[in-house]
DNA sequence: TAAATTACCATACAAATGTATGGTATTTAT
DNA sequence: ATAAATACCATACATTTGTATGGTAATTTA
């Protein structure tokens, strides 16, 4: 049974799993305590212990870094997403996540990067179908080559960026595709994020 | 620059990398000395200096489980690839990876499951393609409905998995083909494991 | 209102941990 | 042949780490 965890178990549960997924390590208790501004490790020791009661974290009695994430057993981390992308409406990004899915835990993102469930078939000359879950980073420089998510002309394109002198070259995977270019006459255009990886769960029938 | 590393320096940085790939975080001193059987942990600690000055890892100074293996860079991670998928040649799955990927940051792949890649687009009507990575569990019992991983008179096949009474029916993601049903003629059936997921990196530009 | 939970503090301690130093024997390079 | 690197051993020590115990105050639950 996991019961509810209070505001500020749930962060540090938040830090565990942050630490644990981006460092690679668990964190020690004095390593928590200091994040948080504990002025000893006592305090988080209580906390990792209702945490643990409840279900979340397991720990590794007298092991050093010794905290584990039950939620890892499953294979599965939650994860937000976003928002949705879709072909013919401008890509939309709620503040609050309007869905979560379940990556597997080798799927670690990027810290700054954000989750997009595709709708509808548009993007499948990136070999991108409904249903799946692009992962993008939106703090990077797009550079020569790489995929990126773009709003262009009032519908969402995920193609390969290359930029040349006086224009924006969009090069689909697919090479059945020409290549878009974009130059003044675009004003619509309006970089997303580059995208990092494609993912598709197959453990769920996909929505349609 | 990278020297060679002698053979038990070796062994123990495979040991280091199966423990923080698979086990999640770097061992101890102590639990390396214990692994390979030394009295204590100083031999060790000179081993690991040497594998440091030779480049391979990096150790954060008085910090428990500090080891940090410099192969990692910053998001990416280098998982294994166990085998090859692809249509008209029997499935291999290597004693050693036959390459690497990176997968998005870090963490480890689910204890029992492998990685493949995906060769030719003969898996296209699954909507997965060359150059992809589907993370497979050969370890579960499939259940019906769910997407498998197996070999069918000689070719690689990943479809929908239905079990009925007298046969077994793989369904594909795509609507297009028609179902496969097998029952007695089909001796050369053999089961890989479940399909956990797909994973596409856009980072590099798919091998052809 | 009484009792439990939550959220911190402080102190104490055994065990674990990283590190330093010095020693011996074998193998490899110069 | 001499020096350097390798591969172990042992002992010692300051920190780090997990844990136990006890205390205070505020909040929530019964």
């Amino acid at each position: 049974m996991r019961k509810d965890l209070t505001r500020i178990q749930k962060n540090i549960l938040d830090f565990l799993i942050d630490q644990i997924k981006g460092k690679g390590i668990p964190p020690t208790l004095a390593e928590v305590a200091n994040h948080f501004g504990y002025r000893n490790r006592a305090t988080v020791q209580q906390h990792l212990g209702a945490i643990e009661k409840k279900g979340f974290i397991k720990k590794n009695p007298k092991l050093s870094r010794g905290i584990e994430l039950t939620l890892e057993d499953k294979f599965f981390v939650p994860k937000p997403v976003l928002g949705e992308v879709a072909a013919g409406n401008p890509l939309t990004i709620y503040p609050d996540a309007i869905d979560t899915i379940e990556l597997p835990t080798i799927a670690r993102m990027p810290k700054d990067s954000f989750l997009l469930r595709v709708k509808g078939d548009s993007l499948k000359d990136a070999y991108i179908f409904n249903g799946d879950i692009v992962i993008v980073n939106p703090n990077l420089e797009p550079k020569n080559g790489q995929i990126v998510a773009a709003i262009l002309d009032d519908a969402a394109v995920v193609k390969r960026f290359y930029k040349k002198k006086n224009e924006i070259e969009l090069v689909s995977e697919n090479l059945d595709f020409k290549p878009i270019i974009i130059d003044k006459k675009h004003s619509t255009f309006k970089l997303v994020g580059i995208v990092v990886g494609v993912y598709r769960s197959m453990e769920k029938k996909k929505a349609t």
